[in-house]
DNA sequence: AATTATCATAAGGTCAACCTTATTATCTTT
DNA sequence: AAAGATAATAAGGTTGACCTTATGATAATT
């Protein structure tokens, strides 16, 4: 019932939070970060985001969607993914770029352009980076895996999905094949936060916690 | 070589103005109407368009596109029609809201998927509206028509593009059977700019003649 | 030539989304 | 309990693209 058009950034905002929401609560310093804003900036949007009902913030906790916020989400990453299906699938764009053309049309996109591309592309359930497409009502399985950086040293999975945004950081792990669908195994943690030594395609790879943060793998 | 990416408003205005270049000079109260701004309004984003050297400003003559500017603009029209060939032909959009639609994603769209995009519609040379679509290169032969307007009294003709752009405007034109590939004759003119009566698939219409202006027909 | 319409420009205002700098609160950790 | 880290808030600035109101300048019409 909500068709107030909502603006670029508060969408960027918006995805930025469903996508961080592994816990409940994110602070505001950690979706800043991620939309390359000041903590102030963000401070200040997250306060127009409240007075829409998109969002509750509780000082020193951190921000949450709302139910408002989180339909309005859902759809956003819909859109987005959907295109990233179409770019993939029948443009043909590679891989890397996924990400960063579709977030550009995925803004640009009306719902019933929403709803002709799902059709068109046979209403798909996982876009090509892994992740599962909500369904038009907005409801969908979050994927059932953890972080790379969560997984147990010596256990082997395979990765579900590559959650990264930065067009450089998504090449970095593609140039190191961490890419859905391939098997990761941890050879070893390095103390104080310290970089992950893993075996991928038969290959060592030393990764930064921070990175395996992205890499949604199988439990 | 022009890499900087323009502002939507400024894509906004290129495509008016060559969409309003009939005639090479531009009144920038015209340009402000198509656009719905104010003439201050157009006035500041005309200075604005000259000073990156888009636009050519002759005060009280009018405003022109310098090549820089044309080429960026049908640069600007390749992605919009585009994405109308696919919004029509694959996602099978109501032809009367193509022009809204494309407009926003044609604002989103990389060169690099604009040219994936061509190459996926088998590079098609015109669009559903009638319009030629120009090459990668900036390219194109314009319509060889002239506005519905100006065609004789009792000739018959084929309509060729429909250039309106507000989605009304283009719905009362949809319902009156006003669209490209359809033979019309204008059988009144009447007088003191009053409405045209035409002849479109066996019945009358009366059409005004600012209307008559976004009707191309073939002569 | 005079009137009317259009066009240009000046001045000042709004709004969203950013920014910096600085101060104050709270939380966490030692 | 004190210190350091993180978070919130206040104050003020910038930018792009609009807006209104008002005043000159030119063009077109009578």
């Amino acid at each position: 019932m909500n068709r107030s058009p909502l603006s670029e950034s508060v969408e960027m905002y918006l995805k930025a939070l469903v996508e961080l929401s592994d816990r409940e609560m994110v602070a505001i310093g950690r979706l800043a970060d991620r939309l390359g804003v000041t903590a102030v900036s963000a401070n200040e949007m997250v306060k127009r985001l409240g007075e829409q009902g998109l969002v509750k913030h509780t000082p020193y906790k951190g921000v949450a969607l709302t139910k408002k916020g989180r339909d309005a989400a859902c759809n956003i990453l819909r859109r987005q993914r959907l295109w990233e299906c179409f770019l993939y699938d029948h443009l043909k764009i590679e891989w890397t770029q996924l990400y960063e053309y579709a977030c550009s049309l995925e803004h640009a996109t009306a719902p019933e352009v929403t709803e002709a591309l799902a059709a068109f592309l046979g209403n798909p359930q996982t876009c090509p980076r892994g992740n599962p497409i909500p369904a038009a009502d907005g409801s969908f399985a979050p994927l059932n895996g953890i972080p790379l950086g969560e997984l147990d040293t010596g256990r082997a999975a395979t990765i579900l999905a590559v959650n990264a945004t930065a067009t450089e950081v998504i090449k970095h792990l593609y140039d190191r094949n961490l890419l859905p669908g391939h098997k990761v195994t941890v050879l070893e943690a390095a103390p104080l936060q310290g970089p992950l030594t893993l075996r991928v395609d038969g290959k060592d790879v030393a990764l930064g916690l921070a990175l395996a943060e992205y890499i949604i793998v199988s439990r």
